[in-house]
DNA sequence: CACCAGGCAAGTA
DNA sequence: TACTTGCATGGT
C-alpha cells in the first residue's frame, strides 16, 4: 500500500462496507444538520429535524420566515439554542445577499463556497466543510473530533495539530473525489463510534490494529 | 451523579 | 498570540 491514509481507508471499506452516508434528505436538510449538530449528539439533533418535518417548517423559506425567538425554541433540543437559531439566520440572511437561493449558493467553485461560508458567523471550518462536501457534493475531506482521536491514536498526528494540517494530510494523500471523502469521514466516524472511543484508548477489536 | 456528544466565538492576559 | 470560558440539551 502506497501510503497510510489510503490503507486506513481501504481497511475500513473492506471492514465496513460503503457507508452512503449524511442522515439528511436534502441539500438544505443537510445544511441544517450541520449547524445544529455542533458540539451536539445527531440524536438529539435529529429529534428537531424530525419535528420540524412533521410541521412542515423544514425548508429555507418556511425557517426563514420564522422569528428569531420562535426558531430558536423549535430547535431547543438540539442544546446551545439560543446561539444556534443566530447562527441558522445568519448563515440564510448570507445565502440570500450572495446568492439568492441555496442552489445558486452551493453552485459556486469548491474553494470559493468554502470561503464564504467560513466569513459566516458560527461558521467555522468543520461546518463549513461538512456543508461543502455533504450539502453541496464538492470534495472537500471534513476533519472532525472523531478524526483528529483516530489519527492521534495511531500516531498521524500531534498533539496540538491544528484543522487545515490534519485536512491537508488527507487532501495531500488521496485523488479529490467528493464520494471517496464522503465515505472516507463517514468510516472514521463509524469506527470511533464502535472502536474508538474516548474512553476506550486500547480500541479493542479495532480494525486498524497494525496500520 | 458525572460525563459525553460530528464547534465556535468572545474574552482575557 | 495562546489560553479560557460560555453556550444547553438529552442519553448513559
Amino acid at each position: 500500500m502506497s501510503n497510510r491514509i489510503e490503507e486506513i481507508h481501504t481497511r475500513l471499506f473492506a471492514h465496513f462496507g460503503p457507508q452512503h452516508w449524511w442522515p439528511g434528505e436534502t441539500p438544505f436538510e443537510i445544511m441544517l444538520g450541520a449547524v445544529l449538530t455542533q458540539n451536539t449528539s445527531w440524536r438529539n439533533v435529529s429529534m428537531v429535524i424530525e419535528s420540524l418535518r412533521r410541521e412542515g417548517l423544514l425548508s429555507f423559506d418556511a425557517l426563514e420566515a420564522l422569528p428569531l425567538e420562535v426558531l430558536a425554541e423549535k430547535i431547543r433540543p438540539s442544546g446551545y439554542y439560543n446561539q444556534k437559531a443566530k447562527r441558522i439566520k445568519g448563515l440564510f440572511a448570507a445565502i440570500r445577499a450572495e446568492s439568492g437561493d441555496l442552489e445558486a449558493f452551493f453552485a459556486q467553485s469548491t474553494h470559493t463556497l468554502r470561503e464564504k461560508l467560513l466569513a459566516i458567523k458560527g461558521i467555522g471550518p468543520e461546518t463549513a466543510d461538512s456543508i461543502t462536501l455533504y450539502g453541496a457534493g464538492k470534495p472537500v475531506f471534513v476533519v472532525d473530533a472523531y478524526t483528529y482521536r483516530i489519527l492521534l491514536r495511531h500516531d498521524l498526528i500531534a498533539e496540538d495539530a491544528g484543522y487545515e494540517e490534519i485536512q491537508d494530510l488527507f487532501l495531500g494523500k488521496l485523488p479529490t473525489d467528493a464520494q471517496l471523502f464522503n465515505e472516507y469521514h463517514a468510516l472514521l466516524v463509524r469506527l470511533a463510534k464502535e472502536y474508538c472511543k474516548k474512553t476506550n484508548p486500547l480500541c479493542d477489536g479495532c480494525p486498524l490494529q497494525g496500520v
